[in-house]
DNA sequence: ACGCGGTTTAGATAGATGTCAACCTAGACA
DNA sequence: TGTCTAGGTTGACATCTATCTAAACCGCGT
């Protein structure tokens, strides 16, 4: 795993979403849990819960890891660890361009947690 | 702590919600994100986001342990442990009632949950 | 070749998960 | 009233996983 543009891909939890209606909807199947949890455990660590913030919310739609690791009190490897959970989660998508790397957010599975978690119909 | 309707209360991080546009709108706080990520940590495992979608679906708005238990393969103190940590989050509440322990959702907490995942205006 | 930006590996510490045993509460029955 | 039984929770423990730092590594630009 060595080339522009796809050097960082791992996993992409994100292309099997499995489903899914609202949590309060129906039951959940088992299945679907064990493939959507570990993107909510991914954003359980409030660090992770920031740069996914950053990263989201980034003007042009990405942002460089060189603005993401100064807004923390954290060592640059921890800093791409948290990166690195995101990543595998599904939540965000890295690209290397120059010198430089950038992250940006995955709308389809974040809408598809936001949804699990609406009450009544119509989530973004 | 032992009286009914109330023996079980733990924490309420519910009614400490700190605010919340969307992830996507802006940066979330350091403060806001302490608070909101140990949620998504709850529902990061697969045996409690089922539980968390049994509990939400619940045809009555409630649903008793010994309905939630034997729909896993796991022993009664551990469904009763996750049980907690989904009260801990403030994401259910619990009350007696008889002999029976009924479980019911937190719309305030999982609609802040949704809202901040979402991606446009207008999330449930 | 050198230096810089990021990632990876390796290893110590802290926290999460699941089971057994003990406890508490509420209803049943004598 | 006293005790027995069942439903759930709590506490303590073994095991597994996550978090963080330090050092080594890789890709790119000068």
């Amino acid at each position: 795993m060595s080339k522009s543009g796809e050097s960082l891909a791992v996993t992409d939890p994100a292309t099997d979403v499995p489903c899914c209606p609202p949590l309060a909807a129906r039951r959940i199947p088992a299945a679907a849990a064990a493939v959507l949890a570990p993107a909510f455990k991914a954003l359980g660590d409030p660090v992770r819960l920031q740069l996914m913030s950053m990263i989201a919310s980034a003007p042009g739609g990405e942002i460089c890891v060189c603005d993401l690791t100064p807004a923390f009190e954290l060592s640059g490897p921890t800093i791409s660890h948290h990166l690195k959970t995101l990543r595998e989660a599904g939540l965000v998508d890295a690209e290397r361009r120059g010198s430089w790397v950038y992250y940006r957010p995955r709308p389809d599975l974040m809408r598809q947690l936001s949804i699990l978690l609406a009450l009544e119909a119509g989530t973004a």
